[in-house]
DNA sequence: ATCCCAATTGGTAGCGCTGCCATCGCCCTA
DNA sequence: TAGGGCGATGGCAGCGCTACCAATTGGGAT
């Protein structure tokens, strides 16, 4: 025990905390063994990692990953760009990949774009500059500059909840169209006619209407009724839509909306005014969140494995990391439309 | 434009992207002059920051923050701890710090300490290895060896949502204890003698229901009928839980819940049972989400400015980082009673 | 006995940046 | 003209770690 005696005044710099050669000078072996000793244990002796792990123990001994991704350009370090973290639409997406990224000793950074191109490109330098391992862009729609950036900077990306044929890098997520055809396809299926629609104003909301007021056309059926609300989607924006249909067209017999939220609005506005769900109008919504179930009536609802597309998302930048190629680089994880009451 | 030939094969290792040298040398100054012209402008003459910026532009330069925050031993990164990130109550919280921080230059990592200690542990080491300049504690009950850990790594701790007289570091939250008191007193005002209440399964819960509990007692009403439900809580626990309260007491004429979310879950199944709210049942939840004010009838509740929560825990750190003794360190956010229609 | 190879350990030299100190002009004052 | 002071620039060294290569050891093959 002799710690106390030496402490050679740091020369000039540093935090003052301990560091590899401290406990390789406690361990008695050089610090590059150390690091060894911690990062790669097969290649050391089994005497040579209990010494290193007791002297960590004793002394408290943090590794700094600063300094580790710096000189093996590897920062463990796994960016998320969502464009708010209170639209509740990207947190299971979120959420899975914080838990799969740690598992694989990488910390995830979170990144909100806003819905301000200036801001994007901001959080983009931030973002490039900490050398992340891996980017995952959750639901945004980059400018050409930020992708020419993200291009620029060689960093692994996934771009995830969606499905295009030219993706940046990689992809997991599944086609809005689909999504759009298969709900105007189901309610077509239960008797619904009048349809009509409640979008966010957001691109990929928007293809998935587009898609759903195609599908029908091609059934034969009346045109349909649409009102945009912007982004956020929210309760309110739900029930001023369903106001706002009515006003326009008082025999509509179904509603297609962009999220669970939305759709919850509908049916607490429905209620309000004595419409019966999904009796006189038939009410579907896109998420699948948590709460869609439980309601009465129970939500029909769209339902996305947000959980499953962080994990996919994980799964590709770790391999990248180490050094596995990633084939196929587009995964289309599905989706499903999940009956129940309301339509 | 010249950077083809030369390449000097760079002799080991590196990402092998540009670097301030490179920039430095383009705009024709020492390296730590064009390290100058980006982090103090001030310090330089006009001339340099032209041709610096000039070079930059050309390059698509974008500073290594890794070996910055080694060198300068501030990383400019700020770490957040959610127990997870789907239980929306601490969302606002963390997306006005994401914002807050990033108008001062500093990004989020954000960890998940799920309900698991080991993990707790393990999270706060991957951590307190990235040697973030701060660390927000955001409703998370942290076992003493993560305590002692914290205080030993000496950087700078925001205990949010929450208020003891004794925090690790910094504090900024409201008083539990007093929502409680708060609530019975409001319910009792509005003439309910039969309270209930619907607790989360996490601490500070319970201790809003203990002093609920207590200001009942004091104002001389009923015993408490209360049902304790898991975190996270939900729509469905909420459902559940009047469902269980009815069956014990069927005279409850007031429930204090959780969360909003549970309140939605009440009200949900008080109107299937063609309870009327707020005629035989008055609802109170707690939070304020987005969704409360929308909900029919209108969801009474207690509001929580989890803006201002992490605006504040944004400011403590960065004034901590600045070298500004921060004083008082223990802030009081409060809280309100949104009356509306539910109670 | 000699050589070879694998397993283990150590040394050196950076990763890309910034803190500290020295240097260089230049202007102002005496 | 000499001295002092100040603003701008540069050099050096090192933040804490790891890649690469060299050295050492011990056994097995010949």
């Amino acid at each position: 025990m002799s710690q106390d005696a030496s402490r050679p005044r740091r020369s000039r710099r540093g935090s003052g905390a301990i560091t590899l050669h401290d406990v390789a000078k406690l361990a008695g072996v050089a610090p590059i063994t150390a690091s060894r000793a911690l990062n790669h244990p097969a290649q050391v002796s089994e005497e040579v990692r209990r010494k290193v792990s007791e002297a960590i123990a004793r002394t408290g001994y943090v590794p700094n990953r600063l300094a580790g991704g710096l000189a093996s350009t590897r920062s463990r370090l796994v960016a998320a760009v969502v464009p708010t973290i209170t639209g509740p639409v990207f947190l299971q997406t979120v959420q899975s990949l914080t838990e799969a990224l740690a598992e694989h000793g990488y910390q995830l950074m979170l990144g909100q774009s806003g819905y301000d191109p200036v801001r994007e490109d901001a959080l983009l330098e931030a973002i490039i500059g900490r050398r992340p391992d891996g980017i995952v862009l959750t639901g945004i729609l980059h400018s050409a500059s930020g992708r020419q950036r993200l291009l620029a900077s060689g960093i692994p990306v996934v771009e995830t909840w969606d499905l295009t044929p030219t993706p940046i890098d990689m992809l997991v997520g599944f086609s809005h169209v689909e999504v759009g055809r298969a709900v105007a396809r189901f309610l077509h299926g239960r008797g619904r006619r009048r349809l009509a629609a409640v979008a966010g104003d957001d691109e990929r909301a928007k293809r998935r209407f587009a898609a759903f007021q195609a599908e029908t056309r091609l059934l034969g059926l009346a045109e349909v009724q649409s009102v945009v609300v912007p982004a956020p989607t929210t309760l309110r924006r739900g029930r001023g839509a369903l106001a706002d249909l009515l006003a326009a067209d008082p025999s509509i017999d179904a509603i297609f909306c962009s999220s669970d939220l939305l759709a919850l609005g509908v049916l607490t506005e429905a209620r309000t005014r004595g419409l019966s769900v999904p009796g006189q109008l038939a009410v579907i919504g896109f998420g699948d969140q948590a709460f869609a179930e439980d309601l009465a009536p129970a939500l029909t609802t769209v339902q996305i494995q947000g959980g499953a597309i962080g994990r996919q998302a994980a799964q590709f930048i770790v391999d990248r990391a180490d050094g596995r190629t990633v084939e196929p680089r587009i995964v289309d994880i599905g989706f499903s439309i999940i009956k129940r009451e309301s339509a």
